[in-house]
DNA sequence: CATCTGACGACCG
DNA sequence: GCGGTCGCCAGAT
């Protein structure tokens, strides 16, 4: 398969959330596992508008290497998704592929702080 | 056609 | 908590 699968996904990330690599890999059933979302990403095609910043490792932390992952922290803070000591809280803005919740945007479900 | 190269994540010691 | 191992795909050279 192509990666376009994966792109497609990505796409459809809705602002100020995020996605994981391995969430996205489950979601589209990808055998390679979270690796797959990976390579894919790698070869992520520029010009697309593909919000690849949105995607970010298992821990909500940013995986690509420098200077990328600094434009990356930058891209998401500028739609509303800060970086706590280096991760995304993904239970914040983790975003479901298959179920996007409702906008939680201040609401606690059962976590509190 | 053969090889190399990458944005992962779960598991184990 | 940290570091090493393993499974994995597609495109470029």
């Amino acid at each position: 398969m192509s990666w376009e699968r994966v792109y497609q996904l990505v796409t459809r990330i809705p602002r100020g959330r995020v996605a994981t690599y391995g969430q996205l890999a489950r979601a589209l059933r990808l055998s390679g596992g979270a690796r797959a979302v990976g390579y894919a990403m790698a070869a992520c095609p520029g010009g697309r508008g593909i919000p690849w910043h949105r995607v970010v490792g298992a821990n909500g932390c940013l995986l690509i290497a420098e200077p990328h992952a600094a434009l990356q922290r930058r891209l998401l803070e500028s739609e509303g998704v800060p970086l706590e000591a280096g991760k995304v809280s993904l239970e914040r803005f983790g975003w479901s592929p298959a179920r996007p919740p409702a906008a939680r945007t201040r609401r606690r479900p059962a976590k509190r702080r």
